[in-house]
RNA sequence: GGAAGGGUGGCAGAGCGGCUGAAUGCACCGGUCUUGAAAACCGGCGAAGGUAACACUUCCGUGGGUUCAAAUCCCACCCCUUCCGCCA
């Protein structure tokens, strides 16, 4: 949620930021403009209101003193019965305003940082860096070099739940849990985070902090007759853990990891990435969350890219880093960063971790705080990133590793996660 | 799912219609004392809105209700704990 204070001070600033992303601040049935107007109503009737309150207030603490001191107050109660009718009523106004205006802000994004590239398309966002020798030799996609080696069943995932579902078999099925394994040590041991285990299922609150809720409740999957969802990432509980808390400055920065379950409708990807496992309603991965000052928040997003990076280049896959254009940066999100892996069968980048900065957003819809020694709480500043998606990293393991003979090669890194098997065949 | 108990400030824990935004303890901050520290003593210390600063308003799980007045009484819901049932 974007900050009240700013959005009265620094209105026509944070306007132009919010525009950047293609949205019309000139709307005035957009969220902005009604934002806007809103925030007037809302403001006049809580004065309104309170005014009278103060005065009831006031009143009623003199007739406890009357009353007390064995006089009457019958003058008192007659007025007050009055006065406290049309408070109800003007807080009852008051609430419904304030309640109208909070909804409107929940639906305007997060303004985008300065140092993001305009742009009106995804074609605009910017290479940073490349890393590794793509391959540019013909190769099979992942779904038929799974199929041929009997580890990939997209047929039997389709009978059990659907389309866009699989079934792992095999050398797949224990490549999957190695890389889970993998990765979760490396960002253990090796980037100092502190791993947590999480629940898959979060309830409307918790989905409401993070930004999934209440403008993407579409792309969830809702549990029946509970108002819960299965995760679309570890980020919604893993941030949340620290819903309505006040942290100490000391205690930041704040790194977590967890490995978690995915669920996602893909509602409006019809038609999209439609064969093999790119796109699936269920996949694995292992995800890294900061928590961290406002003044870190964007050197972080660079430490956390770079552990996302490390994974990458242990299991030699050659990929690129691009920064999202305004265009393309998501809803809750200041600054995004994309790793892109490469898929020779496409000839392709594919997009395999997402890195992003939410400033304070995300802080100030969940109710984390921190305070500086002897100063005033403020909402923390969050960030989290793939590190990586592990379906993906296994396609990419496939193409990447395949020969013409049909196998595929396992990265040294994993081999050891695998039983010692260098490769599959 | 059934029964009982409970949700109060960073934590623990009183309060159970007006003098309570909330005793007390711990933690924390400032000071006195001390070579320094500890102890002791003195003072301060919840959050949000609002203001130039005050004032003022709101918040004792959530939402309603009763009342001039609700943390305190009533209703509904949520969550936690214990016991029973079921179960990986």
């Amino acid at each position: 949620m974007i900050d009240r204070q700013a959005f009265r001070r620094s209105f026509d600033e944070m306007g132009k930021a919010l525009a950047r992303r293609g949205i019309d601040i000139t709307d005035p049935d957009g969220p902005w403009c009604r934002a806007s107007a809103l925030d007037t109503i809302q403001r006049k009737l809580k004065s309104e209101a309170e005014t009278l309150q103060a005065e009831r207030n006031r009143v009623s603490k003199l007739i406890g003193q009357k009353k007390g001191a064995g006089e009457d107050a019958s003058t008192e109660l007659v007025a007050m019965g009055e006065v406290s009718r049309k408070v109800k009523a003007l807080e009852t106004q008051a609430k419904k305003a304030e309640a109208e205006f909070t909804a409107v802000l929940m639906e305007i994004p997060n303004p985008l940082h300065e140092s993001v590239p305009d742009g009106t398309s995804e074609d605009d966002n910017i290479e940073i860096r490349c890393w590794g020798e793509p391959r540019t030799d013909a190769v099979p996609p992942h779904w038929d070099i799974g199929t041929d080696l009997g580890i990939l069943d997209f047929e039997a995932g389709a009978k059990l739940a659907g389309s866009r579902f699989t079934v792992l078999k095999g050398a797949a099925a224990r490549l999957e849990r190695a890389l889970m394994q993998f990765m979760l040590n490396t960002h253990v041991d090796e980037h100092g985070y502190e791993e947590v285990w999480v629940p898959a299922i979060a309830n409307r609150k918790t989905m409401t902090g993070t930004g999934q809720l209440p403008k993407f409740e579409d792309d969830l999957y809702k549990l029946e007759g509970e108002d819960a969802f299965l995760i679309p990432t570890a980020e919604v509980p893993v941030t949340n853990i620290y819903q309505d808390q006040i942290l100490s400055a000391a205690d930041l920065p704040k790194r977590h990891c967890a490995y978690t379950p995915c669920f996602r409708r893909e509602a409006g990807s019809a038609g999209r990435d439609v064969r093999g496992m790119i796109r699936q309603h269920q996949f694995d991965k292992v995800e890294l969350v900061h928590l961290t000052t406002v003044e870190r928040a964007l050197s972080d997003l660079e430490i956390l890219t770079g552990h996302a990076e490390a994974i990458l280049q242990a299991l030699d896959l050659p990929y690129r880093l691009i920064e999202l254009c305004g265009a393309d940066v998501g809803f809750s999100a200041q600054k995004t960063y994309d790793l892109e892996v490469w898929l020779p069968s496409q000839q392709c980048y594919r997009e395999i971790s997402s890195c992003s900065s939410f400033g304070q957003f995300q802080g100030r819809r969940a109710g984390i705080r921190y305070r500086e020694e002897g100063g005033k709480p403020q909402p923390v500043a969050t960030l989290n990133g793939s590190g990586l998606a592990i379906g993906r990293t296994l396609v990419a393991i496939l193409e990447n590793g395949w020969q013409q003979d049909g196998s595929v090669t396992i990265p040294k890194a994993l081999q050891a996660y695998m039983g010692g098997m260098q490769s599959i065949t």
